[in-house]
RNA sequence: GGCCCCGUCGUCUAGAGGCCCAGGACACGGCCCUUUCAAGGCCGCGACACGGGUUCGAAUCCCGUCGGGGUCACCA
């Protein structure tokens, strides 16, 4: 059986992390069942929309390899995909409705309504909404609204119970006289999103309706919605929300300004933002793909958190290939609980996707952080190319996202060391220290192969001759060569500079050390 | 507040009556390895919200309580 399924975002600007969890649910599905994802793009609120905020979306989605077979840019037979073009047919489904006697004007005020609402409050009473022409004859009905256009209304039927088989959640019932008359058209006869969501998803033939849990309380309306057009529902699953890191409050759209703490405002900025830039893009925030793009995360470390956040293979399955979780995806294993983001898991699974990456791939990541750090120029010839690859080489699976080639090769691609005060006390302050280490420079100069295993049997022989422990020249050689204590290891460091540079280097450290 | 949903280690989860005095992973702590940092190895800490049932037997079923969340628009 082929399947639809479809993933409707408001264009925001940017994809958000909660989002993306359920349409990449949708599209597992449709991947492994076989029939099309669908992109749609709910922009009936025109008040709210910019044009130029469905390109994020869709670069997030690119980005992380969700494909889509039917929206934006790439078309389809169900088309047009924005709501905002489809109105005609909202109001054309809705006029039906009130031919029918399945919705009716309503002609209340918004002040009118409020009032009753307050009312109903005071009166500790449910407020329910039901319009005085409610059981008005629908050809009466029709006229009202011919001449005079306002609001219409969903009849909502009375006494009977909507009974909802939630492929996730199970059996949820509602009892219809709890439930208000939704407006479905404004008098200006434009759409609201539960009608047009419906009318569309009938037109597109949507089979499983996959949509984040807060949608849960909106499901019995577009229930009776497409029994009042008189279509079959679709299948609905209610993913459970994603919750905020270590919290049970649910990952919000609103209010991501709080993401960025000082740590995270840190770590934009290491890879070179500067806080002007952060604080005029909204996007750059733990809450949003593009965040974690500009980190240089894998794109396929967040797939696989994302799918495994609140579905899970197995009891042991922690990586899980594309391939496998698409072969393996179903709704009865989403957990019907919320869950909250974890960013160390996020960060723990990027390491180990990275050390699974080709290195090639690997400096082709790394070279856009190198030069927006302005490390290397902005062209690549192999020269440079090859000192990346030598770096990358030597990082290891210190590299767990891109952007962490600064945090360990800066001193590797700058010009000279900037030497940490403590690490220069503590590693070349020492009685006796400067003297090794300029004895064992005379050594480098001399010795015939510069490659690190050369250097390190050299430096071992040099220290078991003068019955010294290894570790102190170690620790010398780094700190005056790279002018810190953490690095990729020491003689990798020094086959990548080279020789002269690193005679150079210790000369400059000794200085340092005599000096300070 | 009404309606609805949810409740296993700090976090993600396994668990569909006996395999569970609850397994895995991340994080955390310790030790080992070691030239730092990572990585790796070993060990440890750590949960069935609570109370009643049902049953020979319950994390698993039922009821209640408590707690958390979602939603209550002429927003999406």
């Amino acid at each position: 059986m082929a399947i639809r399924t479809r993933f409707a975002p408001s264009p925001t600007g940017y994809l958000h992390i909660g989002g993306v969890r359920t349409a990449l649910f949708n599209w597992l599905l449709t991947r492994r069942l076989g029939g099309q994802f669908i992109l749609r793009i709910d922009d009936t609120d025109a008040e709210r929309n910019r044009p130029e905020a469905l390109q994020p979306i869709l670069d997030g989605f690119r980005w992380l390899g969700i494909d889509w077979d039917e929206g934006p840019e790439v078309g389809g037979p169900f088309g047009p995909y924005f709501q905002s073009q489809r109105n005609h047919l909202y109001v054309e489904a809705a006029l039906r409705l009130l031919d029918q006697g399945h919705a009716y004007p309503c002609y209340r005020t918004k002040e009118e309504l409020e009032a009753e609402r307050r009312q109903a409050e005071q009166a500790k009473r449910p407020y329910v909404h039901r319009g005085e022409h409610r059981d008005t004859p629908p050809a009466e009905n029709r006229r009202l609204y011919d001449a005079r256009p306002t609001a219409l209304r969903l009849k909502v039927p009375l006494g009977q119970t909507v009974v909802l088989n939630d492929l996730i959640r199970g059996r949820v019932e509602w009892q219809t006289d709890l439930l208000g008359d939704p407006v479905i058209l404004r008098p200006d006869g434009r759409a609201l999103y539960n009608f047009a969501t419906v009318v569309d998803d009938v037109a597109m033939r949507i089979t499983h309706v996959i949509r984040a849990a807060e949608h849960l309380s909106n499901t019995p309306i577009q229930m009776l919605t497409y029994q009042a057009l008189g279509e079959p529902t679709p299948l609905f699953a209610h993913v459970p929300v994603v919750n905020e890191p270590k919290s049970k409050k649910k990952l919000s759209k609103r209010d991501m300004g709080k993401f960025v703490t000082p740590e995270v405002r840190a770590k934009l900025r290491a890879v070179g933002w500067t806080d002007a830039q952060i604080d005029s893009r909204d996007d750059l925030n733990p809450a949003t793909v593009a965040f974690y793009r500009e980190l240089g995360y894998l794109p396929a470390a967040l797939v696989n958190y994302l799918g495994r956040l609140g579905w899970s293979l197995d009891d042991k399955s922690e990586m899980i290939p594309l391939e496998q979780m698409i072969a393996h995806f179903s709704l009865e294993r989403v957990n019907d609980a919320p869950a909250s983001f974890d960013p160390d898991k996020l960060y723990w699974l990027a390491g180990e996707y990275m050390r699974l990456l080709p290195v090639e791939e690997r400096v082709a990541g790394v070279i856009p952080f190198l030069q927006r750090a302005g490390l290397i120029g902005p062209t690549v010839d192999a020269g440079v190319r090859d000192r990346v690859r030598r770096v990358v080489e030597a990082m290891g699976d210190r590299l767990k996202l891109f952007s962490d080639i600064l945090l360990y090769a800066a001193p590797l691609f700058r010009p000279e060391p900037v030497y940490e005060p403590a690490a220069v006390q503590k590693r070349l302050k020492k009685p006796g220290v400067p003297e090794l280490l300029w004895a064992f420079r005379e050594r480098l100069a001399a010795v015939p192969s510069f490659e690190a295993p050369a250097l390190e049997e050299l430096l071992r022989r040099f220290c078991e001759e003068r019955g010294i422990a290894a570790g102190l020249l170690i620790h010398a050689l780094r700190v005056s060569t790279t002018g810190t204590e953490v690095g990729p290891g020491v003689f990798d460091c020094l086959a990548i500079l080279g020789r002269e540079e690193v005679l150079r280097r210790i000369a400059l450290g000794l200085r340092q050390a005599a000096a300070g």
